[in-house]
DNA sequence: TTTTTATATTCCTCTGCAAGAATATGTCTT
DNA sequence: AAGACATATTCTTGCAGAGGAATATAAAAA
């Protein structure tokens, strides 16, 4: 988990995932579509596989890199369990329309009471 | 989105957002359960806000932290591109293990061909 | 007002890591 | 066999950024 967040929060690498999510592509490919020169394309991979994100495919004397889903799902598994935030904050929104509501039907003026916690 | 992934993909930092997650804290409190000084749990803090992830709330001399769903919620739509991959892959490993099945059944000793490509 | 409490900021140092250059490895072509 | 081509590895340098120590800020308590 950490290491996949490493490995993709650096520019050129999380670029070389987004190219990879449409295919599988040759390093000679990623070279020349993200304007790097080969030895960090390299090294970028090298990261990225020793983090699990991809893997290559020997073609003769290339190597075809391909994507590997695992950590992107662990990713996904690990932001669930933070979506009952987002939720619970939709029902927080609702309940401070409703207050505002009541406040507004009851009265205009009135002083506001610090939401205590 | 890249700020995002740079602010997670550090242990320490990772760790607040996880804390965060149960709800909101204090400074103190997270220092004195991360077992950091409290300089750099407020440097990680900063880097955190400026990343979107977390706010604060003045409680007189205290800051109480709080996370911020948003860029969360950006990493999940983020992800749910990738989704098509692994559902991609299921087809494939269908497809591989139909292809496998087949070669068994027509020939043990057969020769690779190599998958050109 | 002075002191205490809570947090933020600054300055310094040190380590990790990304880029560059050169070279190694390995496979295809001729 | 000798190149040519594709990729990986090594070594070096430079810089961002994480931690430590000291200090600044600001509100509460005395």
């Amino acid at each position: 988990m950490m290491e996949t967040l490493r490995a993709l929060a650096e520019p050129s690498r999380f670029q070389i995932v987004e190219l990879l999510r449409d295919g599988p592509r040759p390093v000679g490919d990623l070279v020349h579509r993200l304007r790097l020169h080969q030895p960090q394309v390299s090294k970028h991979l090298r990261v990225l596989s020793d983090a699990g994100l991809v893997e290559a495919r020997v073609d003769a004397q290339r190597r075809i890199y391909a994507l590997r889903p695992e950590p992107l799902q662990e990713l996904e598994v690990w932001l669930e369990r933070y979506r009952r935030i987002w939720e619970g904050n939709f029902q927080r929104l609702d309940a401070l329309l409703e207050e505002l509501k009541d406040e507004e039907r009851k009265s205009k003026g009135k002083k506001r009471v610090p939401t205590k916690r």
